[in-house]
DNA sequence: CTTGTTATCAACCGAGCGGTTGAGTAAGGA
DNA sequence: TCCTTACTCAACCGCTCGGTTGATAACAAG
């Protein structure tokens, strides 16, 4: 199993269907069936993603009737967010100063673009 | 292979021991050797991880005598911070809401906190 | 009590992951 | 040239993951 937090968080959202099902449930509360509907594989495969969400933090389950209303808990994206922005911001840091070493040196073009430049 | 950028990013980001290595490249560039260094895996594992790590974007690798020096490639977290917040905001948004409907009815206390209380 | 709806549990399967060891490649130095 | 350093490639292994089907639980309604 995956061990802590992050991790399970990280991990849940690496499924494509599991970003797509945070997705939907950001607009609204759903049921399982609800939330199935779009994909077409089993009610189980799906309930098996919500367990995943669920560990993870990411939502939670009530009960209505026979329905199970899943929520989306969105405080575990500042989680992640912390984690992320604190390597971002010091990479930002190191480029700034890669910058001024490069301003410092008169035959070289200041910051060169990243040269994979994406789509 | 995972289809999209963003599954190979969380997926890659999802194992604690290439969030460490991110960690340590966020300090500057490492060589394969110097990042293995504080793991008690083989060497192999650890170019392995590397392999995912620039799969997803998150490093590039280039080449000084044998050495592969690894570089951090923070744009890629971009990518994260933008799904994340828009679904982070998308789901503040409707808790403002519910605090307004709450708010509204008298007897009811504002803003119950989740009930993720044990049966 | 029986039927239908909603959803979970359990067992299984193929694919991929994280780890290993062993061999191979690329470069510097004796 | 041979040795050493730095690293990757290839094959394998056990475990987890996403999917399946079949059985079961919880509840509403007839």
């Amino acid at each position: 199993m995956a061990a802590d937090a992050l991790s399970r968080v990280f991990s849940a959202l690496a499924d494509p269907t599991r970003r797509d099902m945070v997705a939907r449930l950001a607009v609204g509360d759903a049921t399982v069936n609800e939330l199935a509907a779009p994909y077409d594989v089993s009610l189980q495969a799906v309930s098996k993603h919500l367990k995943v969400l669920e560990d993870a933090g990411l939502v939670s389950r009530s009960r209505d009737a026979q329905r199970r209303p899943v929520h989306l808990e969105a405080q575990v994206f500042d989680l992640m967010t912390k984690w992320i922005e604190r390597y971002r911001q010091q990479a930002e840091e190191r480029y700034r100063r890669l910058d001024d070493v490069l301003a410092a040196m008169p035959d070289v073009a200041p910051t060169p673009p990243p040269e994979g430049s994406p789509s």
